[in-house]
DNA sequence: ATGGTGGCCCGGCCA
């Protein structure tokens, strides 16, 4: 089973990159972030054709998240559910083929010490309560998205140059970590350790080519799931060429 | 170069 996660920035414009990449990828399961369509008028219509149902938690011009699942979409929950504000559409969950599959878009959080920010720890906080009420760690649970946070020095391109900036902050980190000892690892790490993997590049400053970049998007796998984690990519080449997201698609292929 | 690119959708916000 190969689960993957994408932040798209904006389905409509993205539309024809992320068929391309369904074509050539084929995963069976797809998380995308920052759709920034209306659920709508979501293209569900061109994702059917290529065999996916889709599933999506969108407000329209920004945030917004979805599902694309060729294994079935059953049990939908978006958003926390508990009426507090969620900083816009950044939850969307689905059962797809036995596995409890979460598509999040974590707050940038801007500026460190703002408001912003702040609502950014928080917002991790809430992801980490919803998953105490609405999983067990022992069933097969995916956490997948842009978290908007650098798991650890590995993940950046210079540590020193955006040290105490956000994305890297010891608070960020911690939240982060607090939803992994629910019961979730980081698939990727849990099949490589290399540095220099990134899979988020900025759009300015030619940052993509100068390999300036951060691993913020990642696949949290509980244990049954960590268990087998076979291979994982971070597909650089979905980053290049015409129109590209300023984030590359990344998958886990689960061992059946 | 005190910006830079790109998405929303048309003046400024957001990343």
């Amino acid at each position: 089973m190969r689960i993957a996660t994408w932040n798209v920035n904006s389905l409509t414009a993205r539309l024809a990159r992320v068929e391309e990449w369904l074509e050539y990828a084929r995963p069976d399961v797809l998380c995308m972030q920052e759709t920034k369509v209306s659920d709508g008028a979501f293209p569900s219509l061109p994702l059917s054709a290529l065999g996916y149902e889709t599933v999506s938690n969108g407000e329209g011009r920004w945030n917004g998240v979805a599902i694309a699942s060729r294994v079935g979409a059953e049990d939908v929950q978006r958003g926390f559910g508990t009426g507090a504000d969620e900083q816009g559409a950044r939850l969307v969950a689905a059962t797809c083929g036995g596995v409890r599959v979460h598509s999040v878009y974590v707050p940038n959080g801007r500026a460190v010490g703002s408001e912003h920010y702040e609502a950014k720890l928080a917002w991790l906080a809430e992801l980490r309560a919803f998953l105490d009420r609405t999983c067990r760690p022992a069933d097969p649970v995916v956490v997948a998205g842009d978290f908007n946070v650098a798991p650890d020095d590995r993940d950046v391109w210079d540590p020193a140059e955006v040290s105490g900036a956000t994305h890297v902050t010891e608070p960020e980190r911690a939240a982060l970590g607090a939803i992994e000892q629910w019961g979730l690892a980081d698939a990727f790490r849990l099949l490589y350790d290399q540095d220099q993997l990134y899979s988020w590049w900025d759009y300015r400053a030619g940052n993509f080519h100068k390999h300036k970049g951060m691993r913020i998007d990642l696949l949290l796998v509980s244990k049954p799931l960590a268990d087998r984690c076979r291979y994982a990519l971070i597909d650089r080449n979905a980053r290049k060429g015409r129109q590209p997201s300023d984030h590359a698609p990344v998958f886990v292929d689960l061992d059946d």
